[in-house]
DNA sequence: GCCAACGTTGGC
DNA sequence: GCCAACGTTGGC
């Protein structure tokens, strides 16, 4: 079982446009690095879902439901995206600026590399999100 | 709104 | 295959 974190602007995909519709197709990625990092996907791995630009700040729980494939709005067919199912808000968001501050957490993937939209987590790291949002 | 970081494109 | 120019992302 892997951890991963995706980005969403909530202008264009909110938290709660997710918790809506259950679940939805993350597409639009369009870069290499992210869409690799979906392709590693399984089913069942659950990513942290993180509110860019406006709030910074993880928000969420959600799960892969269908593996990685072709993203259609690709028309030149280079990257691919997968589906995920929302599983559950956090009770407390994290945001950047809690994070930042934390000694092992400032060291995360996504906040190295701010520009990547997916990327992997830490198991250990994901434990430490889990208790600071209160879950 | 600005700007740093960084990925992509295209000319050579 | 290199690298300058350009575009985009995202934090501040």
């Amino acid at each position: 079982m892997a951890y991963w974190l995706m980005k969403s602007e909530p202008s264009a995909y909110s938290w709660d446009e997710m918790a809506k519709d259950k679940r939805t197709g993350w597409n639009g990625v369009r870069n290499y690095q992210a869409s690799n990092n979906m392709k590693a996907m399984k089913l069942g791995d659950e990513c942290f879902f993180y509110h860019s630009n406006e709030g910074k700040e993880i928000v969420g729980i959600v799960k892969v439901s269908k593996l990685y494939h072709p993203d259609p709005s690709d028309k030149k067919g280079r990257f691919g995206m997968v589906e995920v199912t929302a599983v559950r808000p956090l009770k407390t968001p994290v945001t950047l600026a809690a994070i930042k501050e934390h000694k092992t957490l400032k060291e995360m993937a996504f906040v190295k590399q701010s520009r990547l939209s997916v990327s992997p987590v830490r198991a250990a790291e994901w434990k430490t999100i889990c208790k600071l949002g209160g879950l």
